[in-house]
DNA sequence: TTGTATGCGTTATCAC
DNA sequence: GTGATAACGCATACAA
């Protein structure tokens, strides 16, 4: 494993000259650039990134914290974020915390020990108090997620009227007896969506079905078993907003085999215009997020973050969502032959 | 941002004993273990990551190469993966290649540059003579893939056995004019997947159709061109083996656009055991492999070449697959009242 | 324009 | 048991 000083002395030059020549910097005899060059052609030669980061205190690594890779919404946010990230000329690591309080902790030591730059936090369940500290180490973004107190920059979209206007659609295609799923954990966006849905109601007149098994739910398994104890405990209900395309197909899905008639006897909004919420039959009414945006944007401001350090403020980039109606919620128009 | 420097002279002690004791070393004194602890506490040390990467030649990192986080087969393999790898004490990168050969080799890059200890190919485009220089610097395990002349760790299913059973099957079925659909570049898994297609065809003294169209197809907008282009070209087609789930279900999908009846008119296999494929109506007949499991025997073989250096050799484990019969092959047995 | 010397923070070697 | 000291490979201040 051939090091500067190899190439210094292949080329007959010392380790300064090479390291400028590596680094493209100026004050180099152009003969000596070529010497150098041609020293680390035939040594094969490669600048050793870990000195590179001892030296000069960057990884060019952050790290992206996220609950779970098989949910299609973080898979195709970390595959934006990826690209950018890479296109930045930086490498990602992935951290699934499994919506841990100590994983997390665990993976934002990343951070403190040096290991990364950076950190984007698609999913947070500590509180801001044992987040903060970190903040001394380095940026961190938030994604899709919100924290009280924390200032630092946040991406996301407006769940609360994203969930008002799902809602209200529910309604005006008739629905009056209304279930919320949070389509995820106990946290600020879960609340947000809770928020919308419920002023929506509430400028209806009508009142929630609330049940504790809906909370959480953010998996096709999580919609069958909430299915099930929908039929069993409330009957009644003839509308249903989910957090997620994956709870919705789940419940779709068993709706279907227990020969319930979707959207006739159930109407099913899902969240985050997955490709499942296409291909399910009745096909399935969602809300679009703008995923790429959102992932290339996270990267973007941390990057920024890194390369020009600075305190970290409160900066909140809301997209744009949009209600795409299908048929989970309306019905299809017959044919007129 | 404390070193072992500074904790050394808040206990009163000479570096190397700090350093004993961050690396639980024995012959360091109870008493001054003791105050080695309390110093680093006070002090909030933690170990620089890239100071000891330099001086251990070690990062405890490694790469995953994958096409694409997206498709649901990697985004299950890399959560199993990054589950096991941080058991073990690694980080886990994530390298999108997006099918390029330059991207790939740029990936590797990352063994040469000492940024990762070792590698894991989940497909591979570039020929063995380009990948085999890398093993120089770390090893090298493959996953799901196959590169002729390669000698070192390889983990998969029997792909030609498993296609065999799955066009045996659409055969029993009663389909005579089956149709191939590779599931991905012309890698050996694709070739061998038409080998045991073929080998069932010519037991049964069928002859296949074959369409330049069908190849590379592994996503279901690519499943929906192919359905078109079936019917167009080759309306006589009755049964296809798939590559993967989401083939399947954008075949499924659109032949239920064009009111064509899956299986009936067309019946459809495909391959992964997707989410996808219970939710589908009809549910998606297709092959299952232990995704988890060949994750983390990847890993931990990788593990193993990282921390006991040996020369690799070939060495191939071969995971179970099975054939789930569902609604997209076979006809519903009708309920007898 | 080039080279020398120093330090980034850690751990292994060796002497005490 | 403990502590000086020398690397690990690189990049920069400074001298020439």
């Amino acid at each position: 494993m051939p090091t500067i000083e190899d190439v210094a002395k292949q080329a007959g030059l010392s380790r300064t000259t090479v390291s400028r020549v590596i680094n493209d910097q100026p004050y180099v005899a152009e003969e000596k650039r070529q010497r150098v060059k041609e020293a680390m052609d035939l040594l094969g030669y490669v600048p050793n990134s870990s000195a590179r980061r001892l030296r000069n205190q960057k990884t060019e690594t952050i790290a992206i914290l996220l609950p779970n890779i098989t949910n299609p919404f973080f898979s195709h946010l970390i595959e934006a974020m990826e690209i950018k990230a890479s296109a930045w000329g930086y490498r990602v690591i992935i951290c699934q915390t499994h919506e841990d309080e100590k994983k997390e902790l665990d993976y934002l030591e990343l951070l403190r020990t040096k290991q990364v730059d950076g950190v984007i936090m698609t999913a947070v369940r500590n509180e801001w108090s044992k987040i903060k500290p970190y903040l001394t180490y380095g940026p961190i973004v938030l994604c899709n997620e919100n924290v009280r107190g924390a200032n630092l920059p946040v991406v996301y979209v407006d769940h609360e009227q994203a969930a008002y206007e799902a809602t209200r659609h529910l309604i005006q295609q008739g629905c009056r007896h209304l279930a919320y799923l949070s389509g995820g954990n106990d946290s600020i966006v879960a609340q947000n969506r809770q928020k919308g849905f419920l002023k929506a109601l509430n400028q209806s007149g009508l009142s929630p079905v609330l049940d504790e098994k809906m909370e959480g739910a953010y998996t096709i398994d999580h919609g069958r078993d909430v299915l099930h104890s929908l039929v069993q405990h409330h009957p009644n209900v003839d509308g249903v907003f989910t957090g997620s395309d994956e709870v919705a197909a789940g419940m779709i899905h068993e709706a279907k085999q227990l020969g319930l008639r979707v959207p006739d006897d159930l109407a099913v909004v899902g969240f985050d215009n997955q490709a499942i919420s296409l291909l399910m039959s009745p096909s399935i009414t969602t809300v679009e997020q703008p995923v790429t945006e959102m992932g290339e944007h996270c990267v973007e401001t941390l990057v920024h973050y890194i390369e020009h350090p600075s305190v970290l403020f409160r900066q909140e980039i809301v997209f744009r969502h949009q209600l795409l109606v299908r048929d989970s919620t309306q019905q299809r128009v017959t044919m007129i032959s």
